[in-house]
DNA sequence: CCACAATACGGAGACAGTCTCCGTTTCCGC
DNA sequence: GCGGAAACGGAGACTGTCTCCGTATTGTGG
């Protein structure tokens, strides 16, 4: 569409590798048997690209529910060019995902640098994952859904960013800091719901209250 | 798009009432001048009654976001008289909910009956109210939305059902056993956001740890 | 008990979104 | 350049939402 794009191209989903279009979940086999994996041809690569700069914008304006032959037809495609690209809805979010789960990594880590108690560390961590995974309006539910679905493109994505969720809480428990038995992946899903809840909200909610009692109810009293 | 926020019409079942189609929401004009509130008619009761119990077997078997236009096919309307009675999906759940909303004020009442201490008492009524609120699949992240939008036609529901939840906050704050500004509001925010999670989840996941980080983060320390 | 206005019915069909099939076009290695 | 593999794109099948309006039902006043 605009000719910005074009130019800018948010290639490389990642670091030179080549955008894999089946997400079956075996994909490393790098050692049994190499598949020939061809580079992809420049025009589907163009069109890649261009769908999902497509996306990323008509998400952000309309939310993860926008209709997907409107981006096909916004992105100067046929539906059949996006739907081999992205089999699923779900499969067009993940390829957006990828840049945040990068920077949601990056912000466990910072938190952590920080080296403030747990209950200013954890809020902060907290506020700062939601306002990624709320970025695109409806992305906060569907990872909900997706934590705990292995079937689902996404799935892959969402243990990164629970990786980077246990090593906060693991490092604050291993300051002594937590109550006993904390669960990370539990407290993933509180805070996705939390995300969820003020993302669905019709209502600007502030989530700040919300998460005190979460984290309060993880620190050790 | 639709003239769906148009749609007010909330028809009340209630014990002995007959359903007034003219009752806006935001009105109880009972002074003013009251509406010549006619009885329905016996084949518009008949089929309403028909269409609510079809549609409450259908969003238990297939979760509350299936076809309308089944419901009334099984129900052996045509969609047109479904639309009448029900103008938005919102209205057609709305009108199921009547039955636990009682049940969910009941249940608050009888936690607080027990005496129980603070951490037993909010989790039984967590338990329960969650209980009620993931019975038709899909229904918990529909009450999230509602909750906070006077506009939706489950509103009102959402109040009655947090009054309940605000009674059982309240009286444990009377008897000193919560943290001091706690929020009922919010409370019911983050337990619908839990139900909510585990309805959406594609795991069987046990909502009980959850809820303990919440009750934690709710009692007095 | 009948006529007739008000009320409700129901289904055809407009509309929107998802997804596929397959004839045509584009690319790239030779 | 040429040829076959790879990718394109759009017509259209399918599903679900929701409306319009001719027809049927109801219950009331004569």
């Amino acid at each position: 569409m605009t000719p910005a794009d074009a130019g800018k191209a948010t290639l490389d989903p990642s670091p030179g590798s080549v955008a894999a279009q089946g997400s079956s979940a075996a994909t490393d086999a790098s050692e049994t048997h190499e598949k020939p994996v061809r580079p992809m041809r420049a025009d589907a690569r163009r069109n890649y690209d261009k769908i999902l700069a497509t996306a990323r914008i008509v998400f952000t304006e309309r939310g993860t529910d926008s209709s997907l032959d409107e981006i096909a037809k916004r992105a100067g495609v046929g539906p059949g060019t996006l739907y081999r690209h992205f089999p699923t809805r779900a499969a067009l979010v993940d390829a957006l995902m990828q840049d945040w789960t990068d920077r949601v990594a990056a912000d466990a880590d910072a938190a952590i640098a920080t080296g403030q108690p747990a209950r200013e560390m954890l809020l902060g961590w907290f506020e700062h994952f939601i306002d990624h995974i709320t970025l695109h309006r409806g992305a906060a539910s569907k990872i909900c859904a997706a934590m705990d679905d292995p079937a689902s493109p996404m799935y892959r994505k969402c243990r990164v960013m629970g990786d980077a969720n246990r090593r906060v809480i693991e490092h604050l428990d291993a300051r002594g800091e937590l109550r006993t038995g904390v669960d990370p992946a539990n407290v993933m899903r509180l805070v996705s719901g939390v995300a969820s809840v003020a993302d669905t909200s019709h209502a600007e909610l502030d989530v700040r209250p919300m998460l005190e009692v979460v984290v309060d109810g993880i620190v050790r009293a």
